[in-house]
DNA sequence: CAATGTCTTTGATCTGGATCAAACCGCCAA
DNA sequence: TTGGCGGTTTGATCCAGATCAAAGACATTG
């Protein structure tokens, strides 16, 4: 049995500053904007010396997005670099027919656009209200060059998102539909864990279309492992998300 | 009707040094130990000035594997960076109970371990004889850090990855069986084509059970749809290949 | 040249997940 | 209070691709 003595998280503001590459600080000023997302405050501990994050956060303008509302649509020039701070985001590519592939849900503390590159290759919309930091491309490009040892962790943050996607790839090639949500189920765990979450209570502001999306399956399919994993109490279905009561089960199904 | 008149890739000698990160310098003198491989010459053009090439060229042994043979698997620690020079790698993960994704084919040029982390993400082998330039990491490292701009490059490459792995994500959730072969052969064309080899015939060095296991299929699907491809003279199967006889088809198949 | 192993092709059958369909469940707005 | 809307669940049916099976095509080796 689950540790179910874990508090949730629920309650604790989110900070108005861009993590650079992994790490946070947070203004208590700013947290009024942005209702709980789940997620507590992290300490100082950054790749910047604190004159530069000053002149690092100095570079970005909080930004908000309404669930639902699109930041930028794939192939549209890259204006801007973000840094969730609140919220999730969903970032796809679709097919020439509408079919669409999920490739990522960002959470707090994750950056988009960290390629640089000129223009944008997926799409990327708020899947509820997001709050965001907003850097210039070019200033943060400069920014960057400034400060060189940054590209290492630019470079980290890069090749860790690609070991993530070479995980996906595993998922979507080799993995059947129970495996495939209890390894994502299992994966969203872990990031709340590192974000000091619950682990526990998964807040889903996905719907099953999203998740099917990202995991390769339909909707229905999604609907009826999530239904079968909850008779089975290896799960609870709570109102916007869900309850892990049995991990040692779902690490057996999803096991990687 | 596809341009037949391309002259095939076949006895263009292979660089005996490394690719600087998508460019490579070729060495008559050491051409003679690698068969034909189907990657012409490519001048150079570098990110390095001619006196930090030789010092990243000096930075690397030679090193062939044999068909089959493997360079190291996920989990080991990452001793080395390699840069491939001629023949074929595949990089696969693999579940515990032996389900294989092949994560990606590397060709002349591509480079191996770019992450700089401490253990391999995943394991690779030798699809055919493969000769490559080797590099300590630690040795890597250093240069990287005592050539900052090179930096950029390695970020550049690795976002480029990254876009791969989310397009093949696209492809492994949303695509059909035939449309993920057509979808890989367009890709492998390109490929080639920037290699400077032929756009027609597609030299493929792995087996059906590799395809397979790169696109999510099984090997009798992967059989049947190249046999389904040839019937309807998309493309014309040849020893240790095929020609591609219809671009345009394959493209209204494998659209993106 | 037969024998053996590896890979491929092709056919027959099965099945996991897709598709089609309908009901259900808040939630909001009229 | 009702109706519409977005999302979810559940059931019935279908089918693309998996699985099972066998034979063919080459290399390599004895």
């Amino acid at each position: 049995m689950a540790d179910l003595n874990d508090v949730d998280a629920t309650g604790s503001p989110c900070s108005g500053e861009a993590r650079v590459l992994g790490q946070t600080r947070c203004r208590a000023a700013q947290a009024a904007s942005c209702d709980s997302c789940g997620v507590k405050d992290v300490s100082v501990c950054s790749a910047l010396e604190a004159v530069e994050l000053e002149a690092f956060n100095a570079l970005s303008e909080k930004v908000i997005f309404r669930s639902k509302e699109t930041l930028f649509l794939q192939g549209d020039d890259a204006r801007a670099v973000y840094n969730v701070t609140c919220g999730t985001l969903r970032l796809y590519k679709l097919l020439p027919d509408g079919r669409r592939q999920i490739v990522g849900f960002l959470l707090p503390g994750d950056f988009v656009g960290l390629s640089l590159s000129e223009r944008y290759g997926f799409s990327a919309d708020a899947i509820d209200q997001v709050s965001a930091c907003r850097f210039d491309r070019g200033d943060f490009i400069d920014f960057v060059d400034r400060n060189p040892h940054l590209l290492r962790r630019l470079h980290q943050a890069a090749t860790h998102e690609l070991t993530l996607a070479q995980d996906h790839m595993v998922l979507l090639g080799r993995r059947a539909a129970e495996e495939k949500v209890a390894a994502f189920l299992l994966a969203m765990r872990g990031r709340l864990r590192r974000l000091g979450g619950s682990a526990v209570t998964i807040p889903l502001a996905m719907t099953r279309q999203d998740l099917a999306d990202h995991l390769g399956l339909t909707l229905e399919t999604v609907s009826r492992v999530v239904s079968k994993l909850a008779r089975e109490k290896t799960i609870l279905v709570v109102p916007d998300g869900l309850r892990i009561m049995d991990a040692g089960r779902l690490e057996q199904i999803g096991a990687s």
